[in-house]
DNA sequence: CGGATTTTTGAAAACCATCAACGCGGGTGG
DNA sequence: CCACCCGCGTTGATGGTTTTCAAAAATCCG
């Protein structure tokens, strides 16, 4: 319990400010107007330190605020009634968190930090008339739904028709170039905050089996993988694992 | 060739005018307000008719097109380079197709015909004016998007998670659900245009297998794939098989 | 240093893929 | 009208990827 209020100190947070807000280029509402901010600043219930491990959400369980991360890692995720957990997503700083809450009674998956994270918090009715004031804003989050939608699909075609060793790499790539997005990413170095059993239940893989091919990369030279740390040695050669495909489509019209 | 113009006849047109249309209940802009109907259709460019297996959209390519599917089945895919097939998603008489090219300078992925399909055509210029004038239709919009999402996060838990009898029991149970909303199933019984190659496509399985598994189920009592029809024989048991979890998350507030 | 978490290792088995051949039926063409 | 062909489903044998189970080693953290 000390360990966690020592983290809590560690995470940055938010700006009173929207407009200050250094992530908020990476956020949903990324377009809006610098006079619509005051609007968003409305909504705003504060912000949120949590330690690791922690719930922001429950699967099946009813809401009534929403997030953007602002520091910290987490993700979502799907728990079968026998234990059994698919990770949907992994969520960097910038991320949007909850737009379901908006119409569904219940959130249909859960999600949980990974790191210590620090969040804005959001009251959903406030957000639902922010909405209905704004359409600026509506619009910011369809294009966003959809480009999400558009990495859920390459997601699923990893599961459903890749290799665990092109998997793992392609995770790899995708969290690269988020970070490199953000100025995170000095030499091929970058910060990992994800463990093998997470990549595991991320792309359809037991934790055994991620170490053993995680070492095959490891081998043949391509990514290290650290504690908290990840570190690609071969970036082409990873990128030629993979097959190439770079989200050339989601370039904006 | 004489027989694609067969099958065209066999497909039924939208009416002209959207407030009559038989299917709007089902299309992304049910809620929209009879009023503002009257802009839907002046987005709209005309019906369009395809025989099988004819692309809608092409993965990477420029499309200035959005549809609504009216009558038939199709789905959308992914190609790997080495010719791997993913589908995502089969899509049913009402499905918005195209919501990507509103932003987007490519298609993140395929749409193909199943059965011959008759499409209501929108312009994307128009469309994208359509959502400045009325904010409803992204609102609409929007919420379908989310539970799209939903839907598709289920569907990686399957891939990621579920062995292939589930996976396959439960994609049987998806579209019985979605044709019981509509009225057309019978019994148990219920048109089904998916070959065993689509259902290996979309699970993250061999074709072989699906034929395997598919025999299973039936000995077992549980259900019948026929040509072009499925039949449901206890649909209790096939339920337990799933694991219950239907859709509670997907109610509205 | 000690306890918890995470990663690694090994052996055996399960699940699913691959390859190749055959059967079946509907539509086409002779 | 019948034979043929093609798309689709089935079957069997075999192999590979990944899982499972169990235990040891390494790392982190207090």
């Amino acid at each position: 319990m000390a360990r966690a209020t020592i983290q809590n100190w560690q995470t940055s947070l938010p700006p009173g400010d929207c407009a200050a807000c250094p992530i908020r280029k990476f956020a949903a509402y990324a377009g809006a107007s610098r006079g619509s901010l005051k609007f968003l600043r409305s909504c705003r219930l504060g912000e949120r330190v949590l330690p690791p491990k922690r719930n922001i959400y429950r699967e099946e369980r009813e809401a009534d605020e929403l997030f953007t991360l602002y520091d910290g890692w987490a993700f979502t995720y799907k728990l079968l009634p026998d234990g059994r957990r698919q990770i949907l997503d992994f969520l960097l700083p910038g991320s949007f968190i909850g737009l379901h809450v908006l119409w569904f009674k219940a959130m249909p998956h859960s999600v949980q930090s990974l790191t210590s994270v620090s969040l804005c918090v959001f009251d959903k009715e406030k957000f639902r008339d922010l909405l209905r004031r704004k359409p600026e804003y509506e619009r910011e989050l369809l294009k966003y739904s959809a480009s999400c939608q558009a990495l859920s699909d390459e997601r699923l075609s990893d599961l459903g028709r890749r290799t665990a060793k092109e998997r793992i790499a392609r995770l790899i790539l995708e969290i690269h170039d988020q970070l490199a997005d953000r100025g995170m990413v000095d030499r091929g170095s970058f910060p990992f905050h994800v463990r093998q059993e997470h990549i595991a239940d991320a792309l359809g893989l037991t934790k055994v089996h991620v170490s053993r091919t995680l070492q095959g990369l490891r081998h043949e030279g391509l990514v290290e993988i650290g504690r908290q740390t990840a570190n690609i040695l071969d970036l082409r050669g990873l990128r030629e694992l993979t097959g190439f495909t770079e989200r050339r489509a989601l370039q904006l019209c």
